[in-house]
DNA sequence: GTTATCACG
DNA sequence: ACGTACGTGATAACA
């Protein structure tokens, strides 16, 4: 069997993979996107060949780097992005942690270190594949020596492999030509001159005709082409130079054997340490788990599955201090599949429920140790106050929303880093205790958690122990970590709490009416079908409307209305480009009618009766860990984003009621991300604007265009709505003249007439980039953070997005901080008078209470008192309040 | 699974 | 020169 070397062009294929993997950072801020997607090149191709030796060549310097999109456009070179300039020496650091050579050399480039390499290896009988995004590469090509050029298609890789043979086939040309077509053509981006006159085009013509550039030259007077001809004469002294500098230097002086490039063992402990930093945590289940050779004697962890047993064990963790508490209850029927237990950190107790060990006998333990004095650590709380309250909660525990003593890993881990798409306990263990634990996906792919019970028990005990035990250990850790940032008190009072409030809003649920909503969406249908026919009569065919590509077809080509491309894809046919055609075009008046009526009928006529329970009400998630910004996100069904703006749309409100013959309270707050701003920047003429009680941006327009507070056009007031909104999302001139549909230089105008109007903030916005600049991160008024990695992009536009999202956030969150304090105090007032009404919604800066009749005005008095009083800032906080019948009247 | 669009604050 | 408003989630189309 002959053996095998695989060669990897390091520079080259980071380069690939930085402009092929979308951005990616680790929680530290620095970028991984290119030594990720390095790796997984480097595993598809280890997979694939199974090499006996493996060598990354990278050139020494390289302060300037091909950027392979522009150097096939502009032949020119563009300096490495700062991005990829730092994973460089990581790159470097990884292939040495897994044992892999790598080879640089002055005075070498790494082309001529994989050539020369590659055939020594040919000479000594072992087959070679070399690895890169270069084409150049391909004169090495020979029958013993593979090229291979990943392409980044998408999520995956493919990659097009090259012998000789290949090279002709796919272009015409032996390896050997193509350095004689470079020569020929000459490439800016490597500074080989090439011959004059002598093109991409002209190159392959020649080659093909005479087949090498000795080819040519022997019968140069045979070249059809005059000038080309008398410039290959003129320039043949050039054109061979220009071959000598094409070529790959496939002898150079290389103090190397091919014994040092054996593969040994890849997944070494130190390449682990460093996969762990970067976060990679998929590659991570490629390592044997450390976890498992050191931690499998120490650990004990028992399965309990008798009622005998359990009580005992529940007997003695209630003497415990505190106790790691995981629930796991079955995605597929909701019950509990498992409860884990850890009171000292290698030493855990799981309860399988099944017919030994009944789930509601589990509920009922989990509850009466809720009740007991121990310091319960959990993940994911709002789930589970169903096991923890099932037994009413009247003893005991009685202080804020009952969350005393309670502990929630995975509000903690967002409030420290709340970018991250999902907090699975295997990553908080890793990213806060240093330890390593196989993952769920990794041990279970998609199964259930009964599932996973009944197939892999061994796993399962191990695995729902485990994060019993991380649940423990992370409470002190996590802890630390939120007093060090300042955010413990947010924690404690404000989420905390707040996570008992969203599982009650969740449970009462909203009651829909469903025939109602069910002849909601029939209206609409009728006028749908008439539109449709209407639009493919107009069009002269029949396609389908909700097709963007189709109907950009359609409209930009086939009937030629005149519409800038936007996207890749094709043509933009969003709602703002198509409201300028409207008024020429009746047919994009009527594609934007039907698209209001769809929308109305798929997504809220029929997606919302989809969500109706047996209890005729709607029960949706209140998301307390997804948003950047510290706001609560609804889902399953959305009900943050039930339509308000046009009449039709606001109509389906009327579907949402109270119970039969309760009301509906609803208040929200007027302004309050303006209001935030005049308290954060402290600026005397706007807060003093609140204080006199006018229509803010009547007295907003009156300042900016210096126009007496009575003389105010409505237009300027619009505009001067648009500037306050523009403020509130970080400013640009683009965004506002987007808007208002105005010059940039009106628009920046307008903004510079409020910056004088309101300097301080103007002061305070710099402030906050410069601040976020200097720390990475933001803070609210309650210290809650959000860092902002994209402030030190070299990206222009990334950049300008970190300088945004930096005015931004301290405003957006801040408001978001007070709602949930309101809201907490609101509950717990009703609560506390004994009341039957109940919180249901929350929308970002509005409450909705179904109401009992008797209890209206107490109602209306505590949602004033508690959100007005929320917080304390420099203007009051207004609240208008509603009631009504249903929704739409309550508002 | 990603993209385009559009609903809300 | 770059190419935009901030924060979400659901749907349908398309690869």
């Amino acid at each position: 069997m002959k053996e095998k070397l695989v060669l990897i062009d390091g520079h080259s294929i980071l380069n690939r993979a930085f402009y092929g993997v979308p951005d990616l950072t680790n929680s530290q801020g620095l970028h991984t996107n290119a030594v990720y997607g390095f790796l997984n090149i480097l595993f598809k191709i280890l997979e694939e060949e199974k090499p006996d030796f493996l060598a990354v060549a990278f050139d020494v310097k390289a302060p300037t780097f091909r950027h392979e999109i522009y150097k096939e456009y502009k032949g020119t070179r563009k300096p490495m992005p700062k991005e990829l300039h730092e994973q460089v020496p990581v790159m470097k650091e990884v292939l040495s942690a897994m044992g892999i050579r790598t080879l640089e050399q002055p005075g070498l480039e790494a082309d001529d270190i994989l050539g020369t390499l590659a055939k020594r290896a040919q000479k000594e009988g072992v087959d070679v594949a070399l690895v890169s995004g270069d084409r150049d590469l391909l004169q090495i090509a020979t029958d013993q020596i593979k090229i291979r050029i990943p392409k980044t298609k998408g999520a995956r890789t493919e990659v097009e492999d090259y012998y000789a043979a290949d090279v002709e086939a796919r272009y015409g040309v032996t390896p050997q030509g193509f350095i004689d077509l470079k020569a020929l053509m000459g490439d800016a981006s490597d500074n080989i001159p090439g011959v004059p006159k002598v093109g991409e085009k002209t190159a392959a013509e020649l080659m093909k005709q005479f087949g090498s550039l000795d080819g040519i030259y022997a019968h140069v007077e045979e070249v059809n082409k005059k000038a080309v001809r008398e410039s290959l004469i003129a320039n043949k002294a050039l054109a061979y130079l220009s071959r000598t500098l094409a070529a790959i230097n496939v002898d150079s002086p290389l103090d190397f054997s091919l014994e040092e490039a054996r593969i040994g063992n890849l997944f070494t402990p130190q390449a682990y340490e460093i996969f762990r930093k970067l976060e990679f945590k998929n590659m991570l289940s490629r390592f044997e788990d450390p976890a498992d050779a050191k931690k499998e004697d120490s650990e004990k962890i028992r399965l309990v599955d008798s009622v005998r047993e359990a009580e005992e064990i529940f007997r003695k963790v209630k003497e415990a201090q505190a106790c790691g508490f995981m629930l796991l209850e079955d995605e597929k029927d909701g019950g509990p599949a498992a409860l884990a237990l850890c009171t000292c950190p290698d030493e855990a107790f799981v309860f399988a429920a099944g017919e030994k060990l009944p789930a509601e006998f589990l509920n009922r333990l989990a509850a009466d140790l809720y009740q007991s004095r121990v310091a319960l650590s959990a993940f994911g709380i709002k789930k589970i106050y169903e096991a923890l309250l099932c037994e009413g909660e009247n003893t005991g525990r009685q202080e804020g929303c009952g969350t005393k003593g309670l502990f929630d890993v995975l509000i903690a881990a967002y409030l420290l880093n709340p970018l991250k798409n999902d907090y699975a306990i295997e990553d908080v263990s890793g990213e806060y205790l240093g330890r390593m634990i196989p993952g769920r996906k990794q041990l279970f792919e998609k199964l259930s958690w009964k599932e996973a019970m009944a197939q892999k028990p061994e796993a399962f005990l191990s695995y729902a122990g485990r994060a019993a035990s991380v649940c423990l250990q992370a409470r002190e850790v996590l802890t630390q970590k939120l007093e060090q940032t300042g955010m413990l008190s947010l924690f404690e009072t404000i989420e905390m709490p707040l996570s008992r409030v969203l599982y009650e809003m969740e449970k009462e649920g909203v009651l829909v009416r469903k025939e109602e909503l069910k002849n909601y969406g029939d209206a609409l249908v009728d006028r749908i079908g008439e539109l449709e026919k209407a639009i493919h009569e107009a069009a002269g065919c029949e396609f389908n409307i909700n097709s963007p590509k189709q109907l950009g077809e359609v409209l930009f080509e086939k009937m030629g209305l005149k519409g800038g491309k936007k996207t890749k894809t094709g043509y933009s046919t969003a709602a703002d480009i198509l409201e300028k055609l409207a008024p020429d075009h009746p047919i994009v008046a009527d594609v934007l009618e039907y698209r209001g009526l769809t929308k109305l009928k798929s997504t809220y006529a029929d997606g919302l009766a989809d969500y109706i329970g047996p209890d005729g009400r709607i029960h949706t998630s209140f998301n307390q860990t997804i948003t950047a910004t510290g706001r609560i996100s609804s889902t399953e069904p959305n009900l943050q984003n039930i339509p308000m703006r046009t009449q039709l749309g606001r109509l389906i409100r009327r579907v949402f009621v109270p119970r039969e013959g309760w009301l509906f309270t609803d208040a929200d707050y007027s302004q309050i991300e303006l209001r935030v701003l005049a308290h954060l920047s402290g600026d005397r003429q706007l807060i003093e604007a609140y204080q006199s009680d006018a229509d803010i941006h009547r007295i907003t327009a009156s300042k900016v265009f210096h126009t007496p507070f009575e003389e105010v056009t409505d237009l300027q007031r619009r505009n001067a709505k648009a500037v306050n909104f523009g403020i509130v999302y970080g400013i640009s001139s683009f965004g506002l003249s987007q808007d208002l549909s105005i010059t940039r230089k009106e628009a920046a105008d307008y903004i510079e007439q409020y910056f004088q109007t309101y300097p301080d903030v103007k002061k305070f916005l710099d402030r906050q980039v410069q601040e976020a600049k200097e720390k990475g991160y933001t803070t609210t008024l309650f210290g809650r953070r959000r860092p902002v990695p994209e402030l030190n992009s070299s990206n222009f536009m990334q950049r300008s997005f970190g300088e945004r999202v930096a005015m931004n956030s301290p405003i957006q969150g801040t408001a978001a901080d007070i709602i949930k304090i309101a809201m907490i105090r609101v509950w717990e007032a009703l609560r506390k008078e004994g009341l039957s009404s109940r919180l249901i919604l929350q929308i970002h800066d509005e409450l909705l209470i179904e109401t009992k009749e008797s209890e209206a005005e107490r109602v209306r008095q505590i949602l004033e008192t508690q959100m007005k009083g929320a917080a304390d800032l420099a203007v009051s906080l207004e609240v208008d309040l509603h009631t009504g019948k249903n929704w739409y009247d309550a508002k």
